[in-house]
DNA sequence: ATGGTAGGGGGCCTA
């Protein structure tokens, strides 16, 4: 079972590129990041007529996550608990059909300027994803938290680490939060199967970043041991990056051997 | 030190 990550940055402005990922790459599931839409306006034909349930957990303008399945979504829930008051759309989580998956749609806020309160929020943010992993690898079963994690974990994930050393990126406080949410038993999918330098996941738009391959790799899909150990593969998809009128990011993926 | 580009929404903000 291939399952995507993927930071579309505004479904309305990349329904082309999603299409073409859609018909090309055909992952079981997927979630979705920076829909930019409130749910009432997400194209949803463009993922309903290519045979996916969809459960969408959108605002207006900005932020906004996904989930698409070929597989029935169950117990979908919305919004990363821990602070009634948080109003941005950034978690969304749901079961694969029969198969025993949670997966987890995340948008981590970027935190830039850091410090400041943009900063305090992103690491507030990330205490309650912490709490809410330990809530469900507690069930010891098979569970991928996938998304756009705003973090760089190491320098070897940067083609240029020096240029984000005092960004909310790739401070300190931030990979800290990282690997902490990684001590409590998560593995980072890709790092798994490929251990070396040179592979991103986002290309800033400004200063031909693509083209001179100044990436950073922020994508993460981080998988419960359960989900570890039926781990086939991962890898990440450079193609849509180059495609006319791209997403910023790239899709990243997993192949799970699960039972459908 | 700055600004470079892109999307959304409706005139700056977020990234």
């Amino acid at each position: 079972m291939k399952i995507a990550t993927f930071n579309i940055n505004g479904v309305k402005a990349r329904a082309e590129v999603l299409a073409r990922w859609l018909d090309e790459s055909a992952p079981d599931a997927a979630v979705l990041q920076e829909i930019k839409s409130v749910d009432e306006g997400f194209p949803r034909d463009l993922i309903e007529g290519r045979g996916y349930h969809l459960e969408t957990h959108g605002q207006k303008g900005f932020n906004g996550v996904a989930i698409l399945s070929k597989l029935p979504l169950g117990d979908v829930q919305r919004g990363l608990p821990g602070d009634e008051s948080d109003e941005q759309a950034r978690w969304i989580e749901a079961d694969l059909g029969q198969t025993g998956l949670r997966l987890c749609g995340l948008y981590l806020p970027n935190g830039n300027p850091a410090p400041g309160p943009k900063f305090d929020y992103k690491l507030g943010w990330m205490a309650r994803l912490q709490a809410r992993a330990e809530v469900l690898l507690a069930r010891e079963r098979p569970l991928v938290l996938a998304g756009d994690y705003n973090v760089i974990p190491q320098p070897l994930d940067a083609a240029r680490p020096e240029a984000w050393r005092e960004d909310a990126l790739f401070r300190p406080e931030s990979r800290a939060a990282f690997q902490r949410l990684q001590a409590l038993g998560l593995y980072d999918a890709v790092r798994l199967r490929h251990p070396g330098p040179g592979i991103y996941s986002f290309w800033d738009y400004q200063a031909n970043g693509w083209l001179r391959n100044d990436g950073i790799r922020i994508d993460h899909l981080l998988l419960s041991p359960q989900a570890a150990d039926r781990l086939r593969d991962a890898w990440v998809e450079t193609g849509p990056r180059g495609w006319d009128k791209p997403s910023d990011h790239t899709p990243v993926w997993i192949d799970l051997d699960l039972q459908g």
